[in-house]
DNA sequence: CATATGATGGACT
DNA sequence: GTCCATCATATGG
């Protein structure tokens, strides 16, 4: 269903991390298609950022540098966190996926997860990827490819007066820019980055 | 093999 | 609002 190409991913970082807000992030799990819009990115980027794990090397450093269109799962704080390359290969870059709105499956995601309230279920980026059954066995799919099992879809397009940005959560030393793209007014959103 | 660290979440006051 | 459990990586012995 009108999958994104991977030369949409082919570009800076901080353009796909704007560019993929309102798209559908498409997980197929047992047969099921959960899905959810994306409201909530960062961006990352290899050596010149102080908070990219590419820059202490590494197997991650590896897949960043390698081409683009790939989920890149990466466990921090007994979580998983779902990320996308981009940039073509030799230049290092990804994008992390922090929030979505759920659309489809919502039963069952709040089976995987259960929790009480539809906005705790994927309001941050260890919860979605816990809602949508995501582990590191889901590492290095390509997200252009229909046969995958994760894809992003064309969603609706978001207008530019919607989109608010800021610093990005959780980094130690982070860059001048604000590297992190949010839908403005969107429940699902996560609230924890009102930490700044 | 042992240890330190964090792109966090959830439980609790 | 505060606090701490958690575990995949990275790195050092």
């Amino acid at each position: 269903m009108n999958i994104l190409p991977q030369s949409f991913y082919e570009r800076d970082p901080k353009v796909v991390a704007i560019d993929l807000l309102g798209k559908i992030l498409v997980r197929t799990l047992r047969g099921i298609r959960l899905a959810g819009i994306i409201v909530e990115t960062e961006a990352y980027y290899g050596k010149k950022d102080p908070a990219s794990r590419a820059r202490k090397g590494g197997k991650l450093a590896e897949i960043m540098y390698g081409e683009a269109g790939y989920t890149l799962i990466y466990g921090v704080h007994g979580n998983w966190l779902l990320n996308i390359t981009t940039c073509p290969k030799g230049i290092p870059g990804a994008v992390l996926i922090r929030a979505i709105e759920p659309v489809e499956g919502i039963d069952l995601m709040m089976k995987l997860r259960s929790v009480k309230r539809l906005e705790h279920l994927t309001s941050g980026p260890g919860k979605l990827t816990k809602a949508l059954g995501i582990t590191k066995s889901e590492n290095l799919l390509p997200v252009f490819s229909k046969k995958s099992c994760i894809t992003i879809e064309m969603g609706k397009e978001i207008k530019p007066s919607m989109i608010g940005k800021s610093h990005r959560i959780g980094v130690r030393e982070d860059l001048e820019e604000p590297l992190r793209f949010y839908v403005k007014g969107n429940p699902f959103v996560s609230k924890t980055s009102l930490r700044l």
